[in-house]
DNA sequence: ACCTAGAGTAAGTCGATACTTACCGTTAGT
DNA sequence: ACTAACGGTAAGTATCGACTTACTCTAGGT
């Protein structure tokens, strides 16, 4: 049951303004979690959990370093999440198509 | 204060399940409030609701016809949150090069 | 050995939000 | 005009989830 991960999972993870700043955060380069929570405006472990999530979502990966975590940013996540986003693109134009066609037909 | 929204919106917009599943339901065409309540668990005040927050992140538009509101999606909500994550797409593999580059200084 | 730093987990709280039912306005058909 | 269909809004509830403090564990330094 490790990377059973989708990207829905990656889309409501990143829903979270305070994840989405934990992971541009992550786009910089590596880091760990103290230094994370540093500049933020919750508790440590309140980042703790967010990373959980993340991690959960296939968007970042950690390992240990000492006593650190130091966690990245795993490209799985995001590219699965803008693969399903492009197929989205698609369908949406498709989609839109189908109602500037309907929109014609009321003409 | 019409169209004030930005990727980020739509982002939390698609995080919940029952608004993802509406709008992919749109992506077929163009419906109306009733045959979208149709196949949901949920009741038509509740899509109504979905509706509005999904409108607000300009992921669709609606426009009435008689007493019905007909909803289709807009391109540009998920193209704007498709652009914005090509830009994240870019800087999440130079995080990981970052991070690989890390990796390998450990050595 | 001991203490400190780093970080995950437990437990509890509080606010957001996804739902419900009830209601009201509007448009179309007869 | 009356009625029915459609759908947005109000108000209330209840679940979820983001956050806190307190704790426990592990790894390193001295």
């Amino acid at each position: 049951m490790a990377n059973r991960y989708q990207p829905l999972d990656a889309l409501a993870a990143l829903g979270d303004p305070t994840r989405r700043r934990i992971f541009e955060r992550l786009l910089t380069g590596p880091l760990a979690v103290h230094e994370l929570a540093e500049g933020m405006p919750v508790t440590r472990p309140a980042v703790s959990q967010h990373l959980r999530v993340l991690a959960e979502a296939g968007l970042v990966t950690a390992h240990a370093e000492g006593t650190r975590r130091v966690y990245a940013v795993s490209p799985d996540g995001i590219g699965a999440l803008r693969a399903w986003m492009d197929e989205f693109w698609g369908r949406a134009l498709d989609g839109f198509r189908a109602a500037a066609e309907d929109a014609a037909k009321e003409t």
